[in-house]
DNA sequence: GCTGTTCTGTAACATTTGTAACCGAGCGTG
DNA sequence: CACGCTCGGTTACAAATGTTACAGAACAGC
């Protein structure tokens, strides 16, 4: 079975899977890799197939602040709007491991929302995951403080990663939740006398 | 003509707008009014003729903030994805002032998907806007200062009653912006001091 | 080993935002 | 007018977050 139909067989129709399997241009990306950047034409669409994406959001002046992340099965739906009318990319999508994507030419997005009940529900899935994580990020930027946002952080790489062992520095994670250095590290420091976590150089291990 | 094809005529074909003529339910809410709360099923999709809606997410504890308004000729994405999913509302929606909606029985959604190109593009535009808005929202929370985010609040209100003479007090900005009425207080005076706005009781005026 | 770099810990301080308390101005009502 | 109420101004203080600076630990490469 191809990589498609095995990401994609209980969410769309067979029908439509033959059809993505014959016009999907597969590409596969190195963590770190840019996929989408900011200000960017999109020109197709992007269906996750394995791997996980990062997307995020920049300011104008510096200072950016993480989104949410695509896993397997899932699609951008910021580039959906984006293909449809033409626009350049209001967020960054970076691959945040080694990951493979089918790339969808945009003519074909509208045209199967026309043909398959099945797209039709997924785009309109995609949108409601999409939109409830911009408000979970809503929700964190607007009630939480530092110290509950970095746990929260913590706690989707988990999840994401499937294992409570993270390799990442302190600078990244006040990269990505637009905060400094110095800040992360201290209430890095107070979870760690808390026992909620355990911090080694490059690594931090959740506990809870 | 009907007020539905007045408000729509620009973005939805002359069929499908007699489609909506018959099935829609009419109804006007009064300023203050919730028109669907958080936690209420969401069974119908309004489409706004005249007014404004204010969307509001809400706190687990206490505290909201403004998420972003809808005028003449949009639609709540929001409630797409809940009718569909037969979901619970996220997000409050509230008339700002007088406002007529047409109400969508959520049968029809997807069935016009397949049918109306027009609605295709109207939905997907929908979806495009808001996520926008709610970037912009994002933006405000992660990147700007109090002063800026009062600035900007203020600004949009000028441009949604098209007037730059808002009536409201401290307290209601403060609550928008799920603040503090005495930061509010403080800022305020401040713009004053610079000429960019002027206060009055219940009444402020944007000079800029 | 030695050296330069990255990562982390920590202190001292500045800035921003939030909180509590109080007072007076304006406004409506009887 | 007297009363109660809402709204806004202000002060003093507290808490959260950001900034700057510096030092040592861990690591990579030679």
């Amino acid at each position: 079975m191809s990589e498609i139909a095995n990401a994609y067989q209980n969410v769309l129709e067979p029908a439509l899977i033959e059809e993505i399997e014959a016009v999907a241009i597969m590409k596969t990306f190195q963590a770190g890799e840019i996929i989408i950047d900011i200000g960017q034409y999109v020109r197709a669409m992007p269906l996750l197939i394995e791997g996980a994406i990062k997307i995020v959001r920049e300011d104008i002046q510096e200072g950016e602040i993480l989104l949410y992340y695509l896993a397997k099965g899932e699609t951008c739906t910021m580039s959906i709007a984006c293909c449809v009318g033409n626009k350049k990319s209001e967020i960054r999508a970076q691959a945040e491991m080694k990951t493979l994507v089918a790339m969808i030419p945009n003519q074909y997005l509208n045209e199967w929302l026309a043909k398959y009940n099945s797209w039709r529900e997924f785009i309109l899935n995609s949108y409601s995951s999409r939109m409830n994580e911009m408000l979970g990020a809503i929700d964190n930027l607007a009630f939480s403080n530092m110290e509950t946002r970095i746990m929260s952080y913590l706690k989707e790489k988990v999840r994401l990663i499937e294992s409570p062992i993270l390799t990442l520095t302190h600078q990244e994670i006040a990269s990505d939740l637009n905060s400094s250095r110095v800040v992360v590290s201290r209430i890095l420091k107070k979870l760690e006398n808390e026992n909620q976590i355990l911090l080694l150089r490059n690594e931090i291990r959740i506990l809870v």
